[in-house]
DNA sequence: CTGAAAGCGCTAACAT
DNA sequence: ATGTTAGCGCTTTCAG
């Protein structure tokens, strides 16, 4: 029936110019109290509201954002993407949803956001390689990127203290008197696997322990579980545990008691990495290193916005994340993290 | 650096016209090979890719999908999500993700969706008022709702039978010898949590058996452990509880099985809906209805752009979820589905 | 097959 | 404060 309702349209019924009508709709516009009643009202009538991409053209502003996510089945990535959402949505800003499986995806679907005129990017738990960057920067299209860290390039990052958070898991575990630890890391291709690892590494090293095992787990729940099955079903097992991700160490939960039958944390400490909510859920009740999820969106979205904003340096932003400690791993007395 | 590439600066270092340039990022476009060549090459020097935007206004297509999604802790939207992303992505569509919490929401997100001239909406488990929808069709945008049914309105909608699917689970809890049965149902203000309830008591009805309690978990955790609580704690208590999804009976478990101190199955059969990946790891071993998440997912995405491409009338796809036999109920002897 | 020209719906000077 | 005018970058007739 209706169809395309344009600022022509409502002018001529409010009988205003047409510009009038755009600028009672521009946000910091001056029109007389006047004019605007008789244009909302013809607006209103007629059911108009500007049209986005127009203005997105004429302003270089599309007040879109793109988002690069990778997999969602691990929680934290829904969760970063629901407040992330939020907290752009807020301030006016949407977010065009991409999802990554490799990395070489990456570099096609940033020539796709920069053909939609994103006024900027984040890259959920996903590298961004630096010429890919670089391209980005040269289309003066910012880039954050949220819980992953890259030595070199200009882009703006948010992590939480990924090596601080591996050496408190060090020191917890060895505080409760284990000396029989193993990790299964998180994926040693990614900024947050390897910097978990350095510092839990150090930390076990100041305690003079040297970890029984180090294996990549990939951030995936079946080479966790086949990991976790091959290194605890030995003679001389393991008592504990560091899982790169709560995700994965849920697998390994599983694993441990409903396969080998062994006890948590009687026979085995468990530690992940992350807090997302399932680990309070009773059922695992998993002793982590918390990342302070909405302190880093807000850094995330903060960081993007002021350089959309004009803002020239890149920042980066690292935010501590301390140790919840529950019952998946023995508590050693009068321990302070 | 570089600023804003445009088609008439390919046309100049390439020697050709401007239309020529765009005739050659057009697919269905006639353009010589020889042209063709210079434009691609000048193309690629420049780093040039044409503005989907300024496409978008003339050609009234922005290849831009609005997606409306409730909270993404429920494992099965962020599975939603994510597919229906790939699919499609696949398509040359893209998704322009808004979270709406409440209901009334909805009528402000829809009308930023309009603004942004989307060319289709799917809503997740989230219904869309009737004189929404009503805008939306005069605007010619179809919308698909995903996982919610409306009696009337005339937008396509994408279901499981969830009606068969709360029947399968009052035979099945029949046959394994229950008759003190709860429901913790799903959100009665949803066409799902009514169904669900609908189908369920119906088959209870069928053997002759009155439910001992009916609650509306609300699709809440919470709300569904404290149910659970106050239903199990008396002396009568149920054997068996169908829980309204996968993600209230997690909870409803873990209330059972840890502050309770019941086992499952032996002390109480748990039944859900929705059979998220969770439901499958080895903590809950949980029984539930499958929702063919991927057929539901095809079929919303083939409804949305065959209305898109101009295919009248709306479509209600209704498809059967079968029930997954696991661990969390008693087995009836040769019980078949 | 190709170039010139019109215009999608809107904002942003520029006048008045 | 309001109307007029000139585009934003592109696709699409329309001639040639």
């Amino acid at each position: 029936m209706t169809d395309k309702i344009t600022s022509l349209d409502v002018a001529r019924r409010a009988g205003v110019s047409q510009s009038a009508v755009s600028r009672v709709f521009t946000p910091g516009a001056s029109a007389s109290t006047a004019t605007r009643d008789k244009v909302m009202k013809a607006a209103e009538a007629l059911g108009y509201r500007p049209n986005t991409l127009a203005r997105a053209m004429i302003t270089g502003q599309s007040r879109i954002i793109g988002l690069i996510v990778a997999y969602l089945d691990n929680q934290f990535y829904p969760l970063a993407l629901e407040r992330i959402s939020r907290a752009l949505q807020d301030e006016g800003y949407h977010i065009l949803v991409f999802i990554s499986e490799n990395s070489q995806n990456v570099a096609a679907i940033v020539e796709e956001l920069l053909a939609y005129q994103v006024d900027g990017i984040i890259t959920a738990s996903v590298a961004m390689s630096n010429d890919l960057a670089h391209r980005c920067e040269a289309a003066r299209i910012p880039v954050v990127m949220f819980n992953r860290g890259q030595d070199e390039g200009q882009h703006s990052q948010v992590t939480s203290d990924n090596v601080a958070g591996g050496k408190a898991v060090a020191h917890f575990l060895a505080a409760g008197g284990h000396r029989k630890i193993a990790h299964i890391a998180g994926w040693q291709s990614s900024s947050t696997g390897r910097d978990r690892t350095r510092g839990f590494l150090a930390g076990l090293s100041e305690h003079g322990i040297e970890p029984v095992a180090v294996e990549d787990g990939m951030y995936d729940q079946g080479t966790a579980s086949s990991i976790a099955r091959r290194l605890f079903l030995g003679r001389d097992r393991p008592d504990a545990v560091f899982v790169g991700n709560d995700h994965m160490a849920f697998a390994v939960m599983d694993t441990l008691r409903f396969e080998l039958g062994l006890s948590i944390p009687g026979d085995v400490s468990v530690v992940g990495y992350d807090d997302v909510p399932i680990a309070a859920w009773p059922a695992y009740d998993l002793t982590t290193i918390r990342q302070p999820i909405n302190q880093m969106i807000s850094a995330t979205v903060e960081a993007l916005l002021a350089r959309i904003g004009g803002d020239g340096d890149p920042r980066r932003i690292l935010i501590p994340g301390p140790l919840k400690i529950r019952g998946s791993a023995r508590k050693p007395k009068g321990f302070t993290p």
